[in-house]
DNA sequence: AAGAGCTACATTAACGTTAATGGTGACGAG
DNA sequence: CTCGTCACCATTAACGTTAATGTAGCTCTT
């Protein structure tokens, strides 16, 4: 009734009569082994059932075959696709996965710092939660090699797998302005992170690009107090409610940028309860093309971003940074563009498109 | 340059000329260690920044602290919630999680399985593709405690721990039924999985209860053949192509009970396009309570699950089996009830509620 | 035919940790 | 004074694997 005993070399070494070594060669696959006897010690470790040991391999080998992953919420769809990335790249590439979720939470990253130093990870993938480096530096000075994803920390010498966020909300925002809106609103998450950051960045670009006057701007951030310890760190609910004085007070002909696609709903939300028809007198435009975008009425013009591309040219970049250990390569920034899907939310004065979204 | 050798016990015996062992029990707070040795040792250990290796400690004592983690898909809001709630309840009980995401595809239930016995993780929560019982058999048989979440194995000698959905899916039907619809529709993912077949039987059980005739009901599947690698399995797509048809058959009064609400956002689409008013002439009530559900229009009627509670209790089950190894416990089952969030798609005839959602 | 070179295996050591067992000095009891 | 006990620490072995080194037997050379 006791769980079976794990099969070792050394059972496969005594039943076939030769040594615990040669067993090993010869099932890595290495020189210096007779064939036939090859085929023989195969046998016998398939017939035994025979899995190799990670642990044991990875202690005498010095690496552990493992990447961290530093999340920060799996439910931000964003994440959750590159986990799923990350995990089947790592995969491929012999390494697996070991999850840590910081729930934006400084205190889960200091958890997390400490879990990859015990198992002595060969390398981290790290969404951070500004600004905080001295964690990150003290796992990058044990010899972990790290790459931020999505999130930049400046303070830190670090690769940067992520997204053109300026470009994007640059892009975006001409977009909103070509419509002809007149009153331009940015909604974003209150957050010290690069990516708020370079949104803003190409927001005001954009504007001052086209000459829009500062008294047609409008700048919001929607404050992310958490309600409950498993809540979405951006709520659609704190949107709604700074949407509904919006409008109340938004004249027409405006457009609205959202940080993210779950603001954008709320702002559904309180438009079409205060009686205004968004896509019409109202635009709005958001980011991360989130599964619904495309279903809503109207459908949600979004930026679509990458994040599986994002997910495997991280673990790329992380698994190269591991096979040269010690080389001081220099910092790599790596950024895909994001692609704006243009749906019914912004085209004014036209019903909402039949077509679920294309590029 | 070259990546700082980690401090090992030996570093810290040197330092402070005693043995390894006795380092190692001053560490690890066993007695026969003189309270002033001790505090020197740990001392100098912090100095030198000395962290455990997990793997020689797993090694030693057989277990690997470690809980392996297959999840079908990560996008899904249910189970990126219960990643969440899995990863902080393990964290607490001194477990690290080991991922693989197994994206409804057989083969990477085999590569997750061979991961799991290659780390020898101590147990595995898996939430199963159907209906291939094998491998986790297999897996089983080598030792590794293992916990269903959410779809239930009927051929597996194994824990459960999920939602009743048969509960649910009977008390969702019943709230159609008394909206006061006529026509009775049912939209299911094709799959061949128990969640499946106990929302079916709810069903079911609620349409007999009431006596509703069979010729006012229509069971549908929503066909769900993958478009690209790493879509969401449950597109709203296809259900938006079936609801297009249904659009256009289904009689006023009707209700459609949609298996989860990334269906109902096709349903919607549809339906909208087909200029038909959704909690007016036709109710919807989906499950899973997704972010978005709160702020359609009108509100999605949906059932809230408590994905967090499922991975907790998931986490706790594994343990406890890990805890008494060996002894033939009986199969457990635990299954934590669904929450009803009535909004406007199912109170017909009435203008869309203005609160968001409350049980 | 004897040394060189090769093949095919065995032996030994190491990775960093913990557990089991050994040993030494101080102290108290008889 | 001697023996046992206890506190404290050292020594040894073990976990399962891989790498480095050792060795026996064979073949080839000259």
């Amino acid at each position: 009734m006791n769980p079976p005993r794990r099969v070792t070399l050394q059972d496969i070494a005594t039943s076939v009569g030769l040594s615990v070594n040669t067993v090993s060669r010869a099932l890595a696959g290495k020189s210096a082994v007779n064939e036939a006897t090859r085929a023989m010690i195969k046998a016998e470790a398939d017939r035994l059932g025979y899995v190799p040991n990670t642990m044991a391999r990875s202690l005498v080998l010095g690496q552990a075959m493992t990447i961290g992953v530093v999340i920060t919420n799996p439910s931000n769809p964003f994440y959750s696709r590159m986990i799923s990335a990350v995990e089947q790249r790592g995969s491929v590439l012999g390494y697996s996965v070991l999850l840590v979720v910081s729930e934006e939470n400084h205190t889960n990253e200091l958890r997390a710092v400490d879990s990859m130093r015990r198992w002595g990870v060969d390398g981290a993938l790290v969404v951070p939660v500004q600004p905080e480096v001295e964690h990150w530096r003290r796992l990058m000075a044990a010899g972990t090699e790290m790459v931020l994803v999505n999130r930049d920390l400046p303070e830190l010498d670090c690769d940067l797998v992520g997204i053109d966020y300026e470009r994007s909300a640059y892009e975006a925002t001409l977009h909103l302005l070509d419509t002809g809106v007149e009153q331009v609103y940015l909604l974003e998450e209150d957050l010290q992170i690069s990516t708020v950051r370079a949104r803003v960045d190409g927001f005001h670009r954009a504007l001052a690009e086209r000459g829009v006057p500062p008294e047609s701007v409008r700048e919001l951030r929607v404050p992310t107090r958490r309600r409950a310890a498993n809540t979405l760190p951006w709520e659609p609910a704190e949107a709604y409610e700074l949407a509904q004085h919006l409008a109340a007070d938004v004249p027409p002909r405006s457009g609205i940028l959202v940080g993210n696609d779950s603001f954008a709903l709320g702002v559904y939300r309180a438009f079409s309860e205060a009686g205004r028809v968004i896509g019409d007198e109202v635009a709005v435009v958001g980011f991360g093309d989130h599964p619904f975008a495309a279903y809503l009425a109207p459908g949600l013009t979004s930026v679509r971003l990458p994040a599986e591309q994002v997910g495997a040219a991280a673990v790329d970049q992380l698994v190269a940074r591991i096979g040269r250990r010690g080389s001081a390569a220099p910092r790599a920034r790596i950024s895909f563009p994001g692609d704006l899907i243009v749906r019914g939310s912004s085209t004014h004065r036209q019903p909402a498109a039949a077509d679920p979204g294309s590029s």
